[in-house]
DNA sequence: AATGAAACACTTCCTCC
DNA sequence: GGAGGAAGTGTTTCATT
């Protein structure tokens, strides 16, 4: 899966997912290289897709979007007919941020980011409206301790 | 909360956490504004924190990191020099991407990235060992069908 | 093959209208 | 809010090791 990518790549990923607002000349000080290099090299990991984008993380409370549940879901159906429809409806809905199909005897946990109480419950309504459902556990998160979207890069590899 | 945020800076939000490397002329262009009264919009929502930061998105299978647990945590002490205690200990552990303090049964909730099935069991283990915790369950994703990280910003406010 | 330096084009970012 | 300009950046090319 490492196709390639040396311990100089890996600290301009670090030195990336943490601030990509950063000049060339500050990464090329920062992993201790030069301009050219380092360009060429972020260049060749933008094509390869690992690095997939570029984006501004933005602060939910600022934006009303001050509640975040984790839900739990197990399904009533399995077959592929099902599948396909849930996917979809997952994937339309913008409050969705994240989901994932899980093993073991939950099927598939969400993130959602929602307004508040009220809003989650219109999202699960509506939700459950669209597909079916076994069952549904919400956790409500209180407070985030830890929220990052940089990846734990191993120093060498 | 929503502190003088119109409409028109939505819209330049919407555009920006999908796509920071968009030059200026292009985001003026696709919120329906010029130049100038976008970037002075930008300014201030960075400098209201509003915009958090801007980062590189990587892709996890590229970079041998395959393996996402989310992990469902009782504690065992709810005392404050407990609570400080285990805050420190997620917050130092780099595998851990999102640690939150629910409501409900369920204390803690991580979510943790990882290269392998092994590498969580040593991650599992230091843990345990730092913190005193009644109870933990690993859920593991399969498949991330959903995985983003911009906000659902409404339309209008 | 990879680095460093130097040139060009483009953006950002500020000032004035 | 719009126009223009200085400064700084990213991107390319060439010479160097």
């Amino acid at each position: 899966m490492a196709t390639g990518i040396d311990a100089l790549d890996r600290k301009i990923l670090r030195v990336l997912q943490h601030d990509a607002t950063l000049g060339l000349d500050e990464i090329a000080a920062q992993v201790g290289s030069s301009k050219t290099p380092v360009w060429n090299r972020i260049r060749k990991l933008r094509e390869a897709g690992v690095i997939e984008r570029q984006v501004a993380i933005l602060d939910p409370q600022k934006l009303d979007l001050a509640s975040c549940f984790f839900v739990l879901i197990r399904t009533a159906r399995h077959d592929a007919e099902w599948l396909a429809q849930f996917t979809a409806a997952l994937k339309a809905r913008p409050e969705i941020m994240e989901a994932h199909r899980l093993a073991g005897e939950i099927d598939y946990l969400l993130k959602v980011r929602v307004e508040n109480a009220g809003a989650y419950d219109r999202f699960y309504r509506s939700l459950i409206e669209d597909v079916s459902i076994f069952s549904v556990t919400a956790l409500l998160s209180m407070e985030e301790i830890v929220a990052k979207t940089a990846l734990p890069i191993a120093e060498d590899g």
